[in-house]
DNA sequence: AGCACGCCGACT
DNA sequence: GTCGGCGTGCTC
């Protein structure tokens, strides 16, 4: 028998099988999907088998392969057709694509690492005979002791004895071992009253109970509040009830502990949860239940969309508008799409869950493409929340330029009523930038085209892009003088504002630069929901599925940030956020307040902002994407080419330029090559172009032809990247 | 990716 | 005469 290997290195050139003889030994346990060690030119590598034939086509020379790596991992046919899948989607190689499903641990790789953890037990041999052990009065007291402790106890973790007179038992062969796989993660089940629904949540869940053995996707447009989290919870419990399993996604474990932790409340440890803050030992112990069957629900992050569970009965996206779920290296996928595909091949529905959807997903809930379920209304007697708009310029004339007079006069408010404020600056550090009065030097990233951020807590300035830290002279490192002076809000300059103005508040800051310590987030969460603080402040991370009843107030400093960002998805994006952090306001029977600082008031996604409302942003935005020939109305494909050579890697991108156009259907626009948002990142230029289409039966061909064109090439690099979500 | 093979420069 | 530089070519 023959096994066609695919090998661990990801390479154009080695993006084939190669046969292998399965020798004797090996031709029952052999699998189609396992992990295998083969000879491959001078030296031993992993790979995985994809298929297996009786008989050599043409007369070739084969090796044997050496080994089963894991009789345990054994990818199975849908993990197979994902893989396939992937590179299809993301013009990635066949091994990129399976690394890219398996966590680390079970990745083919040459360097390895136990990652099986075990715990010790002891027990009584039942097969030895232990009053005649007993009655020979050589034995120790300590022995005897021990003895009585396990036939009282029966099985004992080792740890609880351990000691030399325990050796001596199992030597005698009296008390027996036992290794057990012990898993790094556990939960137990505390079973919280199980909430009834409301109708509109009922009539939701009804909807897609009717179709839980078809292939089906469903929008559900619940606004912020609405208890979307419940209407998962009772599907997936009428899914397990008909003995299948669940995958729940979520944007970011961290941010969405909340749900987390109700999902443990309800199905305890049938739950495996997958994300990047796991690690790697976690995640294999994780990945081992599911493969083992002991669970019957992941959560998890984009990846966790490759979870091995069979016998499929649900997906369910939440925050589907979140752009997490696209991977922004290669291979650049989207869990979206793994999820529609495997919703397709097991006959099962999909639920997208949001109070902001993606333009494509509603408009194709409006084509009636998706089944739309809505939840307007706030969960109990919960009212949305008020908004007001402030008109920054104004301010900035009476010196507010940090804290409008309102939002100042609301927070005042809300700390002598004991009420919490959230407010977001979506930048973090202190200054965005530093400015020579003297002779008009700035600090600039040296590897990448952008200033540095200065961060006080630490005196350094920073490259957001590439991480580049120096620290910062007091005096202007050009002409010497002591002229330096700092512009632009961040975080860190905004919570010290804070500070100094309400000083009898207690202001916590969230933000990259204080949550990198594991667990720093949560810590920081659980203390400002036990009001330890009053005052939270951070980036988009406290936009996110946090309930913090007693928030009553929330401020938006910058609101235009996100708006002014040169790409086709900046008013959706900021609409989501805005609406996100507002949402965060007044979820209990406390009525909430939000204020947005905007420098644009007028602009209709602030407009829509105000009045919280969605259709409209909607209907207005897809009329700007139709005209503008964007998404959802065309499909996009975005190519980078990065060099560090300015003029070569220019002239190279516009011969593609030249050859996309001889080559792709005429009704095809491709835009470009123009300069890359960043065009300077780590010592590399790099230039864009866009193409768009609606159907283009050639175009991945042609993708794929200039994919390889580039491959073998040192100077110029190429990154293709299809339905981007930038732009 | 890694490793061998191969063909040119400064050394015991 | 040899050690070693890294260019190129191959891996069932």
């Amino acid at each position: 028998m023959y096994a066609q290997v695919i090998v661990e290195y990801s390479l154009k050139k080695l993006d084939k099988t190669f046969i292998y003889h399965v020798p004797g030994h090996m031709m029952q346990e052999i699998k189609v999907g396992m992990k295998v060690l083969v000879p491959f030119g001078h030296q031993n590598i992993y790979g995985f088998v994809l298929a297996l034939q009786e008989k050599l086509e043409t007369e070739i020379e084969t090796k044997d392969i050496k080994e089963i790596v894991d009789k345990e991992l054994v990818l199975s046919k849908e993990l197979l057709a994902i893989a396939d899948f992937l590179c299809e989607e993301t013009l990635c190689t066949k091994i990129s694509a399976l690394q890219t499903l398996l966590p680390s641990s079970f990745k083919a790789k040459t360097q390895k690492h136990n990652y099986n953890q075990y715990e010790t037990f002891i027990s009584l041999n039942e097969n030895m005979d232990l009053t005649k052990y007993k009655l020979d009065n050589k034995r120790s007291k300590k022995q005897l002791e021990i003895i009585e402790f396990l036939e009282k106890q029966k099985k004992v973790n080792k740890k609880e004895i351990n000691s030399s007179s325990l050796n001596l038992l199992i030597k005698n062969e009296i008390v027996k071992v036992e290794n057990v796989q012990k898993y790094r993660l556990n939960q137990e089940k505390k079973k919280e009253a199980s909430k009834t629904l409301t109708k509109d949540q009922e009539q939701a869940f009804t909807q897609v109970q009717n179709s839980l053995n078809k292939y089906e996707t469903f929008l559900l447009y619940g606004i912020t509040g609405s208890g979307k989290t419940e209407v998962y919870l009772k599907l997936i419990k009428e899914v397990l009830k008909n003995g299948k399993t669940a995958l729940m996604l979520v944007p970011e474990i961290l941010l969405t502990m909340q749900i987390v932790k109700r999902f443990y409340q309800e199905f305890g440890s049938e739950v495996a949860i997958l994300h990047s803050a796991l690690s790697s030992g976690e995640k294999h112990d994780e990945y081992l239940k599911i493969m083992r069957h002991e669970v019957k629900i992941v959560v998890g992050t984009r990846s966790a969309v490759f979870a091995p569970l069979e016998n499929l009965g649900i997906i369910i996206i939440d925050e589907e508008h979140s752009a997490t779920y696209k991977q922004d290296n290669m291979p650049r996928y989207n869990a979206k799409d793994v999820a529609t595909f495997r919703a397709k091949r097991n006959n099962i529905p999909l639920v997208l869950g949001s109070a902001t959807p993606s333009l494509e997903a509603m408009a194709r809930a409006q084509k009636q493409v998706f089944k739309l379920l809505t939840l307007d209304k706030r969960i109990g007697d919960a009212k949305l929340p008020l908004i007001e708009m402030v008109d920054m310029s104004e301010e900035m004339k009476q010196r507010n330029n940090i804290l409008s007079s309102l939002l100042q006069r609301k927070i005042e408010d809300r700390l002598a009523k004991c009420e919490q404020v959230i407010l977001l600056l979506n930048r973090r550090g202190f200054a965005t930038f530093i400015n020579c009065s003297n002779c008009g030097f700035t600090y600039k990233c040296p590897n990448c085209d952008i200033s540095l951020t200065y961060h006080k807590s630490s005196n350094n300035l920073i490259c957001h892009y590439c991480g580049y830290q120096l620290k910062k002279a007091s005096l202007c490192p050009n002409c010497g003088e002591d002229s330096l002076n700092l512009y632009g809000l961040g975080t860190e300059k905004l919570e010290e504002y804070v500070q100094k103005r309400f000083p009898m508040a207690k202001t916590v800051r969230m933000d990259q630069d204080t949550t990198t310590r594991k667990g720093a987030h949560e810590a920081f969460i659980e203390d400002f929901l036990q009001e330890k603080y009053n005052i939270l402040i951070g980036t988009q991370m406290v936009s996110k599925g946090l309930d913090f009843p007693k928030v009553t107030l929330v401020g938006i400093i910058n609101a235009d940030t996100s708006l002014n960002i040169p790409d086709f998805r900046a008013n959706e994006n900021t609409f989501a956020l805005l609406n996100q952090v507002a949402g965060r306001s007044g979820r209990s029977n406390l009525i909430g307040e939000v204020v947005v600082q905007t420098f644009n008031p007028d602009n209709f996604v602030m407009e829509c902002v105000q009045k919280g409302n969605y259709l409209t942003f909607y209907n207005q935005e897809m009329a700007i994407r139709r005209k503008l020939k964007y998404p959802p109305y065309y499909y996009l494909v975005g190519l980078k080419i990065k060099g560090k050579d300015y003029l070569k890697t220019l002239e190279e991108a516009k011969k593609i330029k030249k050859y996309l156009e001889q080559r792709v259907d005429p009704e095809t626009i491709c835009l470009g090559p123009t300069t890359a948002l960043i065009l300077k990142y780590n010592n590399e230029y790099r230039f864009q172009i866009i193409i768009k289409y609606r159907f283009d039966q050639k175009l991945k061909s042609i993708l794929k032809e200039i994919d390889l064109m580039y491959n073998e090439n040192k100077e110029i690099f190429l990154d293709i990247d299809l339905n981007p979500l930038h732009s």
